[in-house]
DNA sequence: CTGAGTAATTGACTTAACTCAAAGATTAGT
DNA sequence: ACTAATCTTTGAGTTAAGTCAATTACTCAG
């Protein structure tokens, strides 16, 4: 885990989108019930623990306060910890050889993240992430849960049904992304984001930056901008900074072809 | 399970790239022990159960053979089998409003398919499945499955940690997605092809036809074409069919800068 | 409230990738 | 081995999306 004083951070540079420049002042405190904790107790992996189970893991964590655009870990870091979001939003990203940074989720409060961590050999973190914003992070070790499941293996029935939900949202993930123009991807995009699918209207609000989002749909933000612009003028959207209102999804779809 | 006797196949159009025409004529045999069997032991989901408990599993499923561009399953049929491929090869696709068939995998002797349906709720395929030749599978009943992990929760252990290899993986295949040109986003999917990966050379095959590795590329066949003629009239792959040579993964990554 | 720095938009131009079309190569099935 | 079907390749023309550049709009910290 990176904390105070690490200095190679400078060597990053996001190539993606004239974007970011982390600063790193982690800062932990005790986990102290309240606010937070609430949301912890009704996540999927969590719901089922034994209330001393939950405490205890939770003794064995700590908080983290996140600066904005603060780098949480790096990809390839070994992986001690996996996390849960408290507030604020985070982003998951790559960076490849050629140091282009691809956003490939982002993660708002009640979420857990690198979960997939507990069960992975070698357990290394696969990606970036930061906090798009300031956040609070629990940061759980994953020998912790790790143990708890092998003193009460009962509990690996909600660990893997959250695992299965998990591989379907990537796989739908992936879907999106083959398709092969831009703007049907956006709206695919946007469909997904809507709470009620397809079948009525509803305000979205994007979960990063748009910029970032062009990114995560393999897009110039210069793409997306006009895209957007478009929609707006054939009335299929309105926009209002990040949020967007759609009032029939099925006419989005129907111009998808 | 669509067996014998389906006839609203017909209604099944690819748009996507001049392909494919499925016929039903599945067979069903007991699976006596012999050949597949041995893989099967060998597979991180079963390669822990005891014997007893193997045997068990393989009584209560069947070995299933599929003919060239057969039909296994369909996107949203409700889920009561998973499957394990015994010999053959087979891919995983959806298909969208307008009837564009997308692949989003394929899987090759010895690979386990829909297992994440052991703990999805609700059980419903999240793509089609068909065989690219004739294959056969192994079709073991989701609950037979669960049953054994009621029983032996210590089995838990594997299917978790199977689980997270598999996410990672598909995080991995999204990345390589948000790639926004053709010509690095098919360079960056034979790399991940080689088997030892940056570090030597080698020969890769491709698991799909040339065509479908565009489709799950999100280009269109003659772009793959003239990309993979254009990397060979400079020297950086060898192609012989499916079969292509990378000599030196270092100098493909560079020109993809 | 204000100003610096980042993000978003718009325009003009260029290029990568798609489309349509037709010929050649492979493959599956008889 | 042969035939029919499907894949693959290549060419020519078009379009979608990328690039570069400049302006405008936000955001956040002081």
């Amino acid at each position: 885990m990176y904390m105070q004083g690490e200095t190679h951070m400078a060597l990053m540079q996001s190539a993606d989108t004239r974007y970011r420049k982390p600063v790193l002042v982690a800062v932990n405190k005790p986990f102290d019930d309240e606010d937070g904790l609430q949301a912890l107790r009704s996540h999927p992996l969590f719901r089922n623990l034994r209330p001393r189970d939950l405490e205890s893991l939770i003794q064995q964590s700590r908080r983290l306060r996140l600066g904005h655009h603060q780098l949480l870990y790096r990809q390839d870091m070994p992986a001690h910890h996996f996390f849960f979001v408290i507030s604020g939003r985070l982003r998951l990203y790559r960076l490849d050889s050629s140091g282009i940074d691809r956003t490939l989720d982002s993660i708002a409060p009640g979420d857990c993240f690198a979960e997939v961590m507990i069960y992975a050999d070698p357990p290394r973190y696969a990606c970036y992430a930061e906090a798009l914003k300031s956040s609070e992070v629990l940061m759980i070790p994953v020998k912790a849960y790790r143990e708890l499941l092998d003193q009460h293996p009962e509990y690996a029935q909600a660990a893997l049904s959250h695992y299965a939900k998990r591989a379907v949202t990537r796989f739908h993930d992936l879907e999106i992304m083959t398709v092969q123009n831009a703007r049907d991807r956006l709206i695919r995009y946007l469909i997904d984001l809507l709470p009620n699918g397809t079948e009525q209207g509803g305000e979205v609000e994007l979960p990063l930056p748009k910029c970032l989002v062009a990114s995560r749909l393999a897009m110039q933000p210069e793409t997306f901008s006009r895209i957007l612009a478009d929609l707006k003028s054939n009335g299929l959207v309105r926009v209002n900074r990040s949020k967007l209102f759609i009032s029939d999804p099925r006419r989005l779809i129907e111009i998808s072809q």
